[in-house]
DNA sequence: TGTCCACCTTT
DNA sequence: AAGGTGGAC
């Protein structure tokens, strides 16, 4: 039985003051799918609490009027953070670098969420994450995830809540597992797998882990090649194709050059850039060429402000 | 950068 | 219908 963790203090996080819309959106938008909503505490009563984990951290952080606190109940949980969260990048340069001021609905967009940003989460259970997201809602992604990390991940912590009239394996507690890795996904069966609610996905993961278990080195190596040569290795995935990579690539890899196209984007630049009836392959080369060096940070942007403002 | 549809399961 | 992919034409 493993010990049972502390939660640190709630520290200050310097360096990026979101208001609560743009952090949910930021941790729960589409780019993650392992955070999870805390309803406030009698301390906290109005503002959300987060609870996220990735690789072996379990973190939570809240909004607060002078900028985000974080606690975790383990340690390296700060420079980790720091990194996940993309606080080493100075985001508001590369806003500034996309093409806003010649582009009305972009402004429009950068002007609606304000601070958001990509974040920087480890490769493999990105990879993970976007095998499992095809015609798949985010709430049930999460689920998938969720499963697996339960029935096949190895235990985070156990962490308990600091008040003691909540149950210790309260809503903090549920992220407590890490999500398996691929060579012990390359172990499960697949029906095993299946029963996670994959679905179909099932054999893209089974297979990928086949494959990733015969080429040892060769996730990191990919994750070390440019935008391009990277893509190209990745589509040889089983499941892969070009948007999970392009997904991959932009959460995973900070290639920020990366431009998914999914259905909110065919939407996005269907409606506000006149694109109808535009394919996949058109549409990435368009935001490629429009939006520059940077256009995954202009992806999100978009797509962002598609879903909570385009309707349907 | 061709088009069509099966693939699992849940909302 | 849902934040795709791969195989068949």
């Amino acid at each position: 039985m493993a010990q049972k963790n502390h939660w640190s203090d709630w520290q200050p996080l310097p360096g990026w003051n979101p208001s609560s819309d743009v952090l949910r959106e930021t941790l729960d938008g589409g780019q993650s799918f392992r955070w999870t909503p805390d309803a406030g505490t009698t301390a906290n009563p109005a503002r959300e609490i987060w609870t996220g984990t990735w690789s072996t951290h379990l973190v939570q952080v809240r909004p607060q009027p002078d900028g985000l606190a974080w606690r975790s109940p383990l340690p390296a949980a700060a420079p980790a953070l720091h990194r996940y969260l993309g606080l080493d990048t100075d985001w508001s340069a590369h806003t500034d670098a996309l093409p806003w001021r010649s582009d009305p609905h972009l402004a429009r967009c950068l002007a609606a969420f304000p601070g958001l940003r990509l974040l920087r989460q480890p490769f493999g259970e990105t990879l993970l994450g976007f095998l499992c997201s095809a015609t798949k809602q985010i709430v049930q992604i999460k689920q998938m995830l969720a499963l697996l990390a339960e029935r096949h991940g190895p235990l985070v912590c156990r962490a308990g809540s600091p008040n003691p009239a909540k149950a210790a394996f309260g809503d903090a507690a549920l992220q407590c597992h890490q999500l398996p890795t691929w060579s012990h996904l390359a172990s499960i069966p697949e029906k095993d797998l299946r029963a996670c609610q994959l679905g179909f996905r099932a054999r893209y993961i089974a297979e990928t882990a086949q494959f990733l278990a015969a080429h040892p080195g060769w996730l990191d190596e990919t994750e070390r090649l440019p935008y391009a040569a990277a893509k190209t290795r990745l589509i040889q995935l089983p499941g892969v194709g070009e948007k999970v990579a392009d997904c991959v690539l932009l959460f995973g890899a900070g290639k920020l050059e990366a431009f998914p196209v999914d259905t909110w984007m065919l939407k996005s630049l269907a409606r506000r850039y006149g694109l109808d009836g535009w394919k996949p392959a058109q549409v990435a080369h368009f935001g490629r060429t429009h939006f520059g060096p940077i256009a995954g940070l202009a992806q999100q942007y978009l797509f962002s402000w598609e879903r909570k403002f385009g309707g349907r």
